[in-house]
DNA sequence: ATGGTTGTGAGACAA
């Protein structure tokens, strides 16, 4: 018999134009079927659209201009089932583009076991706020949004399908996430309020697809440009696939693409990428 | 506390 295989990447690209080669190359190594960005930074109308349905991609895009903006890319055909949270609408007036959400439509499969086949697969692409500093509007902004997230996770949890949340969430959850725990505990994205309201999005149903995985290993996703934070390793690990039990029972691997990060004009962020098997 | 770098879009702001 055989096994349906997808993969799953997300991927902060911090801006599709500057990084248009760099995210084509990638698809065309490792083939995700299903491509979540994050940080586009252009309108929906500016993203360049030909070159990844050349690739055969179908592309939602949820952008807005200069900053933030996420996109579903996906081989497989796809519905879009949300277009920012629930609790936080996109606004036109204040546009904060960090929300997509997709339906995707598994090809039919042969049923030769008791259980029943899998019929699709949510996904969603996410860009948790980067918060500013602690005390700021910016991160009670932050915090509003993790709480939107969480609440909107609930009601994810309950659906009977595979689900991804996968995304930039601007926090590192541990002390092995970080590479400097004393030094930066009570700092953007490695604060207590921040990692509560994390494990509370765990808690309402998902498992960290690459901690699962990796339990006592240390690696990052996200490596600040400044003070050569690549060459010193100095990273974080704060993108996360974040899986239901039904896509963790099917998640086989999990692969954090750091190479990516050593490339000329690299994104500060590296791909995740899961590969599960129905 | 500050600075370091990259991106957008053409100067300040976000990260």
């Amino acid at each position: 018999m055989s096994l349906q295989r997808l993969t799953l990447t997300t991927w902060n690209v911090n801006s599709i134009k500057a990084r248009l080669s760099h995210t084509v190359e990638y698809a065309k190594n490792h083939h995700p079927d299903i491509l979540l960005l994050q940080e586009i930074k252009c309108p929906d109308e500016n993203f360049p659209l030909m070159e990844f349905e050349d690739l055969g991609y179908n592309c939602l895009i949820h952008g807005q201009k200069s900053y933030n903006g996420v996109a579903i890319l996906s081989k497989l055909p796809m519905e879009e089932t949300a277009r920012g949270l629930p609790q936080l609408p996109f606004d036109e007036t204040a546009p904060q583009a960090r929300y997509l959400e997709a339906e995707i439509s598994l090809p039919p499969q042969k049923q030769t076991e008791k259980a029943p086949p899998i019929g699709a697969l949510r996904v969603a692409s996410i860009y948790l706020p980067n918060g500013g500093e602690i005390d700021s509007d910016k991160f009670r902004y932050k915090m509003q949004f993790f709480d939107a997230l969480k609440n909107h996770a609930e009601d994810l949890a309950k659906l009977d399908i595979p689900v991804a949340l996968g995304g930039d969430y601007n926090v590192a959850p541990a002390d092995i996430d970080v590479h400097d725990p004393k030094g930066l505990r009570g700092t953007t994205c490695f604060h207590p309020e921040e990692q509560k309201r994390f494990r509370r999005i765990l808690n309402s149903g998902f498992a960290d697809a690459w901690r699962v995985q990796h339990p006592e290993e240390q690696s990052f996703s996200w490596w600040d440009y400044r003070g050569g934070g690549w060459q010193h390793n100095k990273g974080l690990r704060i993108d996360f696939m974040l899986c239901n039990a039904m896509a963790m029972d099917a998640c086989h691997e999990t692969v954090i693409h750091a190479d990516e990060r050593g490339r000329e004009k690299a994104s500060d962020h590296a791909p995740v990428s899961i590969t599960l098997e129905f």
